[in-house]
DNA sequence: ACAAAAGTGTTGTTTGTACACCCATGC
DNA sequence: GCATGGGTGTACAAACAACACTTTTGT
């Protein structure tokens, strides 16, 4: 094969670390976020600063390398915990890249996407590797510029979340323990992109078994609304044989 | 696809290749088989026989090390047509496969998964690398014990199949190019496991646009069946923003 | 009382499913 | 002619979408 020659050259113990294909682990976080200026809530990401070449002072996906005796589920898991503390209500792989050009040395990145409540966001207090400056969350539809791929990136776990929110009830995963259909409703709005009627809608969860009512009640506008819990016996998102399930 | 772990090895004379991460690619293919025993086609996929530890004389994947210049789709590409002479109708990415103890050393594997149509599978002869002795095609519904985990790997490629068919038109990548619309049901009737009604099947690929009549008839059996091909307009699944689309 | 959101009812359309039936060919 | 799969029509049910209407609160 003509690929053994070329390898062995670049491989030749002389040089150094960029001849080696090396597997980083990088995670697209989704939380939603109020912002008084909209009508709902807004999809956001946290980015993290890159502090070294390349692309230094530009802002990237949180992630980091894989450790040799960790599974891709756990680096993702981890590096999520270093880089912002936290533990998301949800966590599956998006994709892998690898075109060779994507990095100056060669890094072949499985990246992971993740959603998480904003009550499962910790304050910055309680991460101690937390870092104000070099955190940011950004709303996902006016990205900064990205280092690597990673605008890339951000547009297909996009794509992604729209996706399985059409099919799966993955829009429970951005909320808190108890909620009324009305901000379930506008999280789904949020993520496609248009109005829902709140009757058809109220509906369509209704007979879905997804909820569990409760007897508390979000009051202070109008009619105060009926809280709801998300009923844990119901997956997400079908997530194939690869995920146990009872 | 051996003569990387050998390489590996010589690059780092101080360590084992053991200590180092190492990419692999690996492929599941499928494609249809006509079984005189069976009334509809059976899904089956090519298996290639290990020649070397670990897992020797157990069936495997096809697929190989990812280059150092080369991307993830284009290692894909190669390794099927190296060990196959394949070129798919269609290859998209599976998974990231990392568990720590999935082999003795450590290795990540990126798998794709294709679909071949029954003519694009070249004759042995046309094959320079062709081994009679170390490739078998294999009914995917009874798998002999693979090597690695390639058999959870192959029970998640063909849910992804059966998943893909019910919302996309995927399964014409497994028929040649001119087909009558029996053959077409036949084939979501063996990846979905059930039944279709021919009548209602019919309305339905004529309301999706993605067919399209030719004035050719399949004769032989009963009244004769219009043949019909493709829409090459019509993309075989929407595979999101990494894809380029005109 | 009134505005506004919560929640219910009604109606029409679209989609899916079951199945009866005619059509064209090989035997 | 008759069996068989190709192809059409129809009737019912479920899912979806539009929107009028009632209920319950804050002000």
């Amino acid at each position: 094969m003509v690929t053994m020659t070329r390898t062995v050259v670049l491989a030749a113990p002389s040089e150094q670390s960029s001849d080696v294909t090396r597997v980083a682990v990088s995670t697209v976080i989704f939380t939603l976020r109020r912002d008084p200026a909209q009508e709902n809530p807004v999809i956001a990401l946290p980015l993290v600063r890159r502090t070294r070449d390349p692309y230094e002072g530009l802002w990237a996906l949180p992630g980091g390398w894989l450790d040799q005796d960790e599974s891709l589920d756990d680096a993702a898991a981890r590096t999520l915990a270093e880089t912002t503390g936290i533990a998301p209500s949800y966590l599956e792989q998006l994709y892998a890249f690898g075109a060779v050009d994507r990095s100056p040395t060669r890094v072949i990145s499985i990246v992971y996407w993740a959603l998480v409540r904003p009550d499962e966001i910790p304050s910055h207090e309680a991460v101690p590797a937390y870092d104000a400056e070099n955190v940011t969350w950004v709303d996902a539809a006016h990205l900064p510029p990205l280092a690597f791929d990673h605008t890339e990136i951000v547009d297909y776990a996009l794509w992604r979340l729209r996706n399985k929110a059409g099919y799966s009830r993955i829009a429970h995963g951005l909320l808190p323990d108890e909620f009324t259909l009305a901000e379930l409703r506008e999280v789904y709005e949020s993520i496609l992109g248009r109005r829902l009627d709140p009757a058809n809608f109220r509906r369509q969860v209704d007979n879905s078994e997804t909820l569990i009512p409760t007897d508390r009640f979000r009051t202070g506008s109008h009619r105060p609304a009926r809280l709801y819990r998300y009923n844990q016996d119901v997956e997400l998102a079908d997530r194939g044989p690869l995920i146990a399930r009872p």
